[in-house]
DNA sequence: CCTACCGATCGGTAGG
DNA sequence: CCTACCGATCGGTAGG
């Protein structure tokens, strides 16, 4: 008879899995040993197969739950029945103040997601697409006309962008914090998508570009 | 007397490190071995070591030859002599259009230059530092009410999202192209900025924050 | 005594 | 849950 598992089993997990996401984020999933994430955790290095059956098996955990996270906050950003802008605003909020709390998965999930295998890494680009879809649709309820030109998901990606990028130079003990530059990427989404429609305002075909061209 | 160096040692110097960068881009510096490289450049493992002292000086020279190119664009963009809008614009415009073509330089610059010798690091990111300066300075032209609330460097950070993130979906036979994308980055970037400084523009302290706080 | 370049193998370490 | 190891492959260099 299976005797099934210890009940700290999923704590220890658990606490494997951060350690992992904090080294694998800070070295990179090729340059951070086994050896070193059992030293990390405090254990034997061959205790850490009792817990993952591979050191790809961890990064995939890594990837994944974070992404169930980030749909989590998705559903309850939706299910808020919010309006178009708040909806938008309450997105690029609730995202930012989960990134304060996770940079190491979302480092990880941005630089080592690649090394999966195929079917792995599918399975979490799903889950990003699922998230991308959200903001699109979120930010076609604010600017309907992005739809007629298929804008909607590119404008998205632009967004991802601006707030994905933070990785690189917010720090939480930084002169400016999470809290300080969601509204600021906000302003900068609204605002800017508002004008993108109009005349002059740059969309492709427009003349600003082609006055950039001429300057060559 | 020395002989000086073959004429062609220059030309294959280049060629190594153009299948560089694409290796590492591709598979990462750690996951890439110097076997991989030889046999992509059609050369044997230890001819590689008459061009490079090692692995890591392959890797600083892709960094800091692309740090070059940027800073050139920088400074020709800079000789035009622009008024704040076109210059901020043609900036933006440039660096896509340089981008698209050295889509492995940045992704290695993005991903790998932190596995540098911390003085190699720190003399690529002083280079980094001077673009991000040359940025700020010209979204502070555009706005300069951005000054007073130190927000250039940050919104300078936040355009750099939006377009160093073109790498994870952009592609170059995609449905999109860099020079479609550049006008509508340009656009969302300058009509975002201008309504920054206005009342309920989402700064921080404004009340959308306040507003999204209490719907949490 | 230089450079250019090969086949073979070095000392160490990876994941397991 | 440990020590002790493996097949393989790493970056870098030996002799010629």
């Amino acid at each position: 008879m299976a005797r099934g598992k210890s009940p700290t089993f999923e704590l220890q997990r658990g606490a494997i899995l951060q350690e992992a996401a904090r080294l694998f984020a800070d070295k990179g999933f090729h340059n951070a040993s086994m050896a070193e994430l059992a030293k990390a955790c405090g254990v034997s290095k061959p205790l850490l197969y009792h817990y993952y059956r591979d050191k790809e098996h961890i990064l995939f955990d890594i990837a994944d739950s974070y992404m169930d996270q980030l749909l989590a906050i998705v559903a309850g950003v939706e299910a808020q029945d919010l309006d178009a802008e708040p909806q938008l605003a309450g997105l690029v909020m609730r995202f930012m103040e989960e990134y304060e709390h996770s940079q190491s998965q979302h480092v990880v999930l941005v630089q080592d997601v690649k090394f999966l295998q195929a079917a792995q890494e599918e399975y979490v680009v799903g889950k990003q697409r699922k998230v991308v879809a959200a903001f699109a649709d979120a930010i076609e309820r604010v600017e309907p006309g992005l739809k007629a030109r298929n804008l909607a998901k590119p404008v998205a990606m632009i967004l991802f962008g601006m707030i994905n990028w933070t990785f690189t130079w917010l720090r939480a003990d930084g002169h400016f914090t999470y809290a300080d530059m969601a509204p600021v990427v906000t302003a900068i989404l609204l605002n800017g998508v508002r004008g993108l429609l109009k005349d002059g305002g740059g969309l492709p075909g427009a003349t600003s570009q082609q006055e950039l061209a001429a300057s060559r």
